[in-house]
DNA sequence: GGAAATTATGAAAACGTTTACAGGGTTGTT
DNA sequence: AACAACCCTGTAAACGTTTTCATAATTTCC
């Protein structure tokens, strides 16, 4: 394994006999360079194994076809195909991800954006949570950033964020027009803007009508906090009529929970999530839930950030709202025994 | 959003009324600077907002401190394990991570491996099918690189696998023990070699008993081919005692199809995986599986690149194996109304 | 057949850093 | 008092590209 020197432009120049520039010409734009030279190029190139060192070049360029990447703590499906979703997008443009998951608070952001600089074009941020949401702001003068989600007022910056609180809002429809009165809402992570808003939803759902009562339980957006709450749920004089959870995440251990405990989804209590990720279909009960096209956003805002950085489209201030639409499956009780390939074929 | 131009060095160095040098060793090692120049430079810089080009920089250190990393096209729960245990690693040593998922074949790894020339300082390589490993032999010449999971012969490369034939070995004579004779084997896709692996396991244990039978259906990890795999099943004169996935979200799309068809799990047919991935245990019943440490691989292996870059550890060209072990869970029949909580605390 | 336009190439500057080298100042040692 | 040792700082070279400018070679046009 012993390491070569990399090869550089002037072993290329040496090798096919021109100087530096013409090296650069013919392997780039190609203006004004004879056919018959350009091939002598590209083959002392290939031969060599010459790769242009970027660093250089986005020295110079002031590009580094680089896109940042801040999420914060994201679990599970979720993570996975919003950056599916990114990383086909910008492959399409030949792009590169710089990738920092796992930001919390606002230091760990402003950090992880300060050691980007200079390594990225633009940055795709994550609904940091409100209090992330300062170190942002210097963000934005320096380079082109877009808001993925949170509903902070985000004047500065371009937003692709989803219709939370008219999802939730319709579940809640869609609940009490089965019945459902009693509605258990498994919250998302405190701070969370999506959650609020998902909340927000929820509540004003249960006040449209008159008998529903909505009982408020904490949650974190994971399995393990669903699977929990709803412990604690069987543990109360009386079960509700059904558990609405924030996230499909939570709903699976919601499901867990009532499974293990022998209560039997829908029959004697409904369970319904958010998010409709990949799996929601397969679980037992298929879930009923909102779906947010997971991937779609994250292609849409690459798409947006490299065109803006393209030139193509001005990357406008303005907010812009996913739509989310009811999956209506079994576990809410509406279709019992339904085939699972009739709600989503 | 007016953007202003970056702030070099130089502003620095005029604002606090020093030369380039100084302002570049005050902020770096800080050897030979005194505490007043210092401070006068850290402010300067501070109020300027400045934050040194990584490009340049890394054009004369020759260190990127970022590390590009290599998926194939990889779903769900896993990836984002997988990347949450290298990014993990990758923060802590204060290390970048350059992302490019969902390459499969020779061409695309080349490309991309090409294209991160001069922005990564070493490569993690994850699962190259067969075909695109060649394409690898090349990299490792100018480059540092750890091939996770694969069981090509590694010869050249350091690398990080997965005891998958011992796991699903295991797996199979747990099967037999609990009585089950007549075994589906859903495989992984073609052309995987860790799934080619897991195939050989579960033959093996197969041929250890005399009256067992394997019947082998393909399958690509996903859930839908786990649905799809066991509606084909469902259609078959004679049911198997016990279905074998290759992996944890077939099982899902596996247990998905039986609950739909009304075959009830554990009790008329058992459905085992392959991965511990979180959902595994929340599934309705909870899933007996083969647990692969998915993030501490990531992390083992962003620890052994980084720890070589930075010479303490040199990477040897052998491949180093993370145990799996047998999780028993409802799905296998063996703790049929079991607590969850008994098996996995 | 010469001037003008066009095309192809090379020399050198620039990008923003780090670092080798050198010089100037202070202190300590003889 | 001279000299060494040390500490601090500045100048300039280097990293590997792209790009501007100049120039050489070719073609076009009258």
């Amino acid at each position: 394994m012993t390491r070569t020197a990399p090869i550089t432009i002037r072993d290329v120049a040496r090798e096919a006999g021109v100087s530096l520039a013409t090296v650069s010409r013919a392997l780039n734009d190609g203006a004004y360079v004879t056919k018959e030279t350009r091939e002598r190029v590209r083959s002392a190139a290939d031969q060599l194994g010459y790769l242009p060192h970027i660093g250089a070049r986005s020295l110079i360029t002031k590009r580094t076809d680089t896109l940042g990447v801040l999420l914060p703590d994201l679990y599970g499906e979720f993570f996975s195909e919003l950056i599916r979703g990114i990383d086909r997008t910008a492959q399409r443009y030949h792009f590169h991800l710089l990738l920092a998951s796992s930001h919390s608070d606002a230091r760990e952001i402003a950090a992880a954006v300060g050691s980007m600089r200079g390594r990225v074009d633009g940055f795709i941020v994550m609904s940091p949570d409100t209090a992330a949401f300062a170190a942002l702001s210097t963000l934005a003068r320096s380079y082109p950033a877009l808001v993925l989600g949170g509903s902070q007022d985000l004047g500065a910056f371009a937003s692709i964020s989803v219709a939370n609180f008219d999802g939730a809002l319709a579940m809640m429809r869609h609940l009490t027009s089965l019945g459902h009165r009693d509605i258990a809402f498994l919250c998302g992570p405190d701070g969370n803007a999506e959650a609020a808003d998902r909340l927000r939803g929820a509540r004003a759902g249960a006040s449209e009508m008159q008998a529903v009562s909505l009982r408020e339980l904490s949650g974190d957006f994971r399995q393990d906090s669903g699977y929990a709450a709803t412990r604690l749920l069987l543990r109360s004089p009386t079960l509700p009529d059904a558990i609405f959870c924030a996230n499909d995440a939570m709903a699976v251990g919601a499901i867990a929970a009532l499974n293990e405990a022998g209560v039997s989804v829908p029959e004697e209590l409904a369970v319904v999530g958010f998010d409709d990720i990949p799996i929601a279909r397969y679980l037992s009960p298929p879930l009923t839930t909102i779906r947010v096209p997971i991937a779609e956003l994250g292609e849409r805002a690459a798409e947006r950030l490299i065109k803006a950085l393209q030139d193509v489209v001005p990357l406008e201030a303005h907010r812009e709202v996913a739509m989310t639409s009811l999956v209506v499956r079994a576990s809410c009780g509406a279709t019992v025994r339904a085939p699972i390939r009739r709600t989503v074929p």
